[in-house]
Parts: C-alpha cells; sequence; structure tokens
DNA sequence: TAATAAAATACAATCGATTGTATTTGGTTA
DNA sequence: TAACCAAATACAATCGATTGTATTTTATTA
C-alpha cells in the first residue's frame, strides 16, 4: 500500500508528459498540499498539519523535517481549506464612503497597520455614500465570512437592517466616524459637539455677527452633533439662532458652490462654519471669484484639515481630527470583540478630541 | 433514519435549552447549510445545491420549493466552502502605493466599478512604497487565492520574485501605471514620453532656458519615460541636456521642498517640469515663500491633475491621466485573462493618452 | 401495456486543512 | 522483564458546497 502510494507520487512529479500518468487533471494543479507531504514523507497529514502550525504535540524532530519538505516543495497553506474548518478568516472588512477622501484614507492607514500587526488581512469597500453599495457589501462580507466589521454609513442610511443581520450571523461592528446606536456595538468617535462649538466660537470672537452653517444629513449624528455645538456657541454669545443659516446638502464641492450662491444673495452674511472642508473650500472659490475678500469680507471654519486647506489662499481654518489613531482605536477594539466573545460591550465607545488649527480664513 | 434524522432537526431548532439537545455546539453554529435544507424537506443536498444556483437538472417545481424555503430558513452561501470546491473566489486583488494619492483612488474607483459588474470583489492592499509589505502583500493574496492581480509596483521593487511566484501559482497578473515587463503580464499605462514631451515644450514656448526635472525613481519606467520625454524636447529646441538639472526622490511633499531649496541656490532657474504634483506644489508653496514669483520668475508644470493643483495659487499647469479609465480597463483586461485562459497575451498591453491642462503656474 | 427515452433526483467523492480520539512507540520504574 | 506512563503519531470525522455518476421517476412512443 504505502510503496503504491509513493509511486503514484513518483509518476505524478516526474512523467507528466508520460502515458504512465494516471490522470491528466494532475496536471492542472500544482500545487502541493499538507496530503503531498504527507505521502512523500509517509508521515499522515494530522502530523504534518500541526507540525505546520508548530503544535507541541509533533516531535522537533519530525518538525524539521516536514518543514523542510514542505519549504521543498514550495508548499502554501490554503487558507480557504482552513478558513472553512476553523470558520475564522482572519479578516477584517472596513466600509468606508469613500476612500478619495483624505480623512478616510488616514483611517484606513491606521486600521491597516493595526489590522496587520494583528495577524489580521483588511478588505476595504466603499459605498459612495449610496445605500445599495452598502447593503449589497455587508451582505459580500457577511457571506466571505469576514471576523468583524468596521464601518461609517453612508449618509442614505436610515434602516440598519443589513447591520443587524451582519451582526446576528456574522461578528462584532464597530463604527467609527459616523456612529449608529445599535445593541453592541462600539464607536469611535470625536468631539463633534465640542470642535464645532469652538470652531464657531473662533468665528464669534473674530466679530461675525451672522454666520451660515454648511451640514450634512441630518439622520447622521455627526452633524447634527455639529450643528448643535454651532447653536450652543452662538447662544452663549446671545446671538440669534436661524434656522434659515443651516444649509443642509451631502457637502460635495457642487454644494460648496451651490451655498456661495445662497450667500451672495443673503449679503449681510460674515462668516461660515463648514461641516467639511470640502464644500468651504468649494465656497470660498466661488466667493473669491465673484469679489468677495476672505476673510475681511466672510470669516470661514472648515472641519477635517484636507491637505487642500493648507494650500488654499487664504489658507483654511479648519478642525483636524485624529484621523490615523481613530482607525487604530476602533481596529484594536475589533479585533478585542473578535477575540474575547464574552467581554461586556459597554463603555467601549471612545470619543477622541479634535483641535481647532488656526489659519487665515 | 429518516424520521431520526428529521426529528434531530426538530431538537435542533426548537429545544435549544432542554437536556434533549443532541449537542451543545449546535447552538454556535445556527447558519444554516445546504444540509439543513436539504433535511428539513427530504431533497439530497446535491439537488438543494443545483436549485439555489439555478441549474436545468431541477424541475422547477423543486426550485421553487427549496428557494422559498432558504428564504425561511435565512440561507445564505458559505463562500467559503464554495469557494474550495472550485477553487475560485472570485475576487481581484488590488496593489497600489498609497491610496491617499488622487490619482490611485481614482483608478480603484474604476477597477471596483468594472469588477462589480463581471460579478468580482475587489480587495485593495496599500505598499506605502515599501517592498516588504508589497511582498507580504501578494504572499496574502496567493494563499487566499486570489482570482489575479492588478498591480502598481512599489518604488522600491527590483526584485519580482513575489510577482513570478504569483504568476506561476496565482493567476494572471495585469500592471497599472507602473509597469514590470514580466512575461505574459500585459500593462496599462499612459504615454508618459509624449506627455513629458508637451509639458516641456510647453514650458520651452513659455521662454524657459534653465528648466530643471524633479523625477523618480529611474527603475521605474514610468519615470525613465518621464525624463527621456522632457530631454528630447530640450533636445528638439536645442537646449543642452544637462544632468545635474534632473532631481531624483520619491517626490514627496519634502522632497518637493528639498528641491525647492537647492533651485534658490542654482540662482538661474526659470522652469520646473515635475514627475507628480505633490512635489510640484510644496516647491511652489517653498518658492512662494521666499519671494518667488510664479509663473514670473519661475514657471511650473506638474503631473496628475490632484486635485489640489486646481485650488492652490496660481492654479497649477499639469497633465490629467484618464485614471478612472485606466482602472476599468486594466480590471477588464484581467477578468478576461481570468475566465479565457488560452488568450493570447501578446499586444494586450495598451497606453492611453493624456492631455496637458494649461493653468496659471 | 410494455419498452424506451428523457427528466429529475439521489449517491458519493471531493476540495485541503483541522482536531478529537485511538493507537503505537519509547522510556522509566518496580 | 513486565507493567506503566507519557510522548508521538495515526485514524477518521468534519467544515459546506460542488459535481460526475447512478438510480429513480415520469413522459412518450410503439
Amino acid at each position: 500500500m504505502y510503496f503504491i502510494k509513493k509511486q503514484f507520487i513518483y509518476l505524478r512529479k516526474n512523467l507528466f508528459g508520460s502515458t504512465f500518468t494516471p490522470l491528466n487533471l494532475d496536471m492542472k494543479n500544482t500545487k502541493p498540499t499538507i496530503h503531498d507531504i504527507s505521502k512523500v514523507l509517509n508521515i499522515d497529514s494530522s502530523t504534518v498539519s500541526r507540525a505546520l502550525n508548530n503544535s507541541p504535540r509533533v516531535s522537533k524532530k519530525t518538525k524539521d523535517l516536514i518543514l523542510k519538505k514542505a519549504e521543498e516543495l514550495g508548499y502554501q497553506k490554503n487558507t480557504l481549506a482552513s478558513n472553512l474548518r476553523t470558520s475564522k478568516t482572519n479578516t477584517i472588512g472596513v466600509i468606508v464612503p469613500r476612500i478619495s477622501r483624505n480623512f478616510f484614507s488616514s483611517v484606513i492607514s491606521g486600521i491597516e497597520e493595526t489590522g496587520y500587526k494583528g495577524g489580521y488581512n483588511v478588505v476595504i469597500g466603499q459605498t459612495f455614500d449610496n445605500l445599495e453599495r452598502e447593503q449589497k457589501l455587508v451582505s459580500t462580507f457577511l457571506s466571505n465570512r469576514v471576523d468583524g466589521l468596521l464601518i461609517s454609513i453612508s449618509m442614505e442610511t436610515t434602516d440598519y437592517e443589513h447591520l443587524e443581520n451582519y451582526k446576528k450571523n456574522g461578528g462584532p461592528i464597530v463604527f467609527y466616524d459616523r456612529p449608529v446606536s445599535l445593541k453592541d456595538c462600539p464607536s469611535i468617535t470625536i468631539n463633534d459637539f465640542e470642535a464645532s462649538y469652538k470652531a464657531t466660537k473662533h468665528l464669534i470672537l473674530k466679530g461675525c455677527k451672522n454666520i451660515v452653517h454648511f451640514s450634512g444629513v441630518q439622520k447622521i449624528n455627526l452633524y447634527k452633533n455639529r450643528k448643535e455645538g454651532y447653536f450652543s456657541a452662538l447662544k452663549e454669545y446671545n446671538i440669534p439662532i436661524r434656522e434659515e443659516y443651516v444649509f443642509e446638502a451631502k457637502l460635495s464641492e457642487e454644494d460648496g458652490i451651490e451655498f456661495a450662491k445662497r450667500i451672495l444673495k443673503m449679503k449681510h452674511i460674515d462668516g461660515i462654519y463648514s461641516a467639511n472642508d470640502t464644500a468651504a473650500i468649494s465656497a470660498i472659490q466661488y466667493l473669491k471669484s465673484n469679489g468677495i475678500k476672505i476673510p475681511k469680507d466672510i470669516s470661514v471654519v472648515g472641519f477635517n484639515n484636507d491637505p487642500i486647506s493648507a494650500v488654499i489662499e487664504p489658507s483654511l481654518t479648519t478642525i483636524n481630527q485624529p484621523d490615523f489613531e481613530m482607525g487604530t482605536i476602533a481596529c484594536s477594539l475589533l479585533i478585542n470583540l473578535i477575540e474575547n466573545k464574552n467581554i461586556q460591550v459597554q463603555n467601549l465607545s471612545k470619543i477622541l478630541t479634535s483641535e481647532l488649527i488656526v489659519r487665515n480664513s
């Protein structure tokens, strides 16, 4: 029996073209498996597996033998098989609105850094702020058995069934930047309220009386909090709160231009606090091209500290967020949840602090 | 036998807490499989599998029955098992120097777009221009049995063993932006030579006589080609080629500043042609802060058409590349290679055309 | 109605690694 | 040297879906 097996291997390795080759199929799949190693060395595949995983149940002598042969044959573990058996993929799914936004790509870098250190692969998907895409991504991640999910929800997301489904059948979820209050799902966010308060106060102290606020979709807590912070500063300085001073949109470049047009019509606006830099910057450009002097006529504060904000003239006063750090913290928290199933999820959420960067706008 | 099986299912589904439950293990893994459907309906699992894959070998009647029950049980295919059996993952691996660069995130968007349309998941990894990271990523993609690879190599990559290994044991490779001449691996690039020629010519026609060139690592063809294009324009206008006018580095922000310092020392430089916008922009800023007028004293042309290039003052003349398109073309070519194993790989490479965008620098 | 073809379904092996249990080997003690 | 224990290894089931082959059922024709 042993001899036959050994001979079989021999044929397989050396007589490809020969008529003696058992099956042509063998030519396709030349990748060696633990069974190949097992047959060549006449050692059971279970021992081979244990040796490759450095189990204490295998003697050093056979371990060396197996490792050497594995190297020699160019063996590489078939992760698919391993994952199937252990029902663990060592993969983290990341869902992000769009990677082209500097803030998000920095968060991703933080996530990857921590993920790789912890032995996890990181898989990234973009939603482009589209709900359908988000659902599809979550579903893909679920059927690919990603061990856990890091997500910043899309602007269109109001229904959380896909997330609840993942939580139930997939694994833990950690929200970052744009949280959702879902049972047992912690979130890593920044102190939007305080940051907004500081930003608005900065404008007030510079003498602005009529400050508009560029805001995003209110279903996203982050934008609500930023609006509240803006209100709170106005209140403190006895400036009347006027709902018509709050502009809502997706805060794209086009939205910024749209808002700038509105401001020109309103005539008496002297301050802008925008919930992101993208809209602030396009608004500044439009206003400048229409003869408005920044900051003489209108002062502007943005949010995110995009690289462009330092380059535009005048350079943009904005809020800097600990983006990379947000990624590392969210990721290590998620890994913690994946590996310690019985952890208490209460009080795991974290609010990071951001800072106002005063520039020339 | 049948009855026992059926009863087993019954226990499993309804008597969780009961002492009659066969095994506690069952409580962990509640995700239904085709075997669960098979048992409940008393239909063989092979038929269930075929029904779910809409095989013509199953009658419409049983198909409906199975699909309904699958829906009812909340069945979701275990992709791991499927992938293991078919040894296909329907996944494309993308390796990118860094996603934070606008050019690359646009390429990725193009790749995702095409990938999803073709039924492929897209997995992204960043190298940060580090060889070790690149090798690790390729190895991870290989052992995760990604169906094909799209890669823009890192600046440190001079040895291609990891890629050859993937090609041999993994699947097809398509290069984009930064190609490597590896057997049977086509590439999608842009006409760097012509674009550079045009950019340099533009500076010459504006009256520049002493034009320096910011270049990248010469091992990367792209930078070599851009340098050649620059030389070729100089030659055509009988401007002496001076090797000391070519600055080489990784073209980071810091490199741009470093280069600007050199230019200040050289005194007589009146033109800069940079192989990317990042370095061009930081150089402009440094030069401006040192009293140089752009473009009066020194004219500048960049490469990439980063969003910042339109915002900086003066706005930067640069080369716009069809980034999104590069992604879609590279991806559909790769899918083609994955699905048609016997395709002729000759002449599949493609060179896209880019255009000079004249602004105020 | 019997014979036959075609359609529908069941059987069983497989993908490659993991892991609980059983068996063998080698060393130690009485 | 027999008895015993621990270390090392082998056996066999399993993860969940797929797929070639065999069998059963149904429909069709003579």
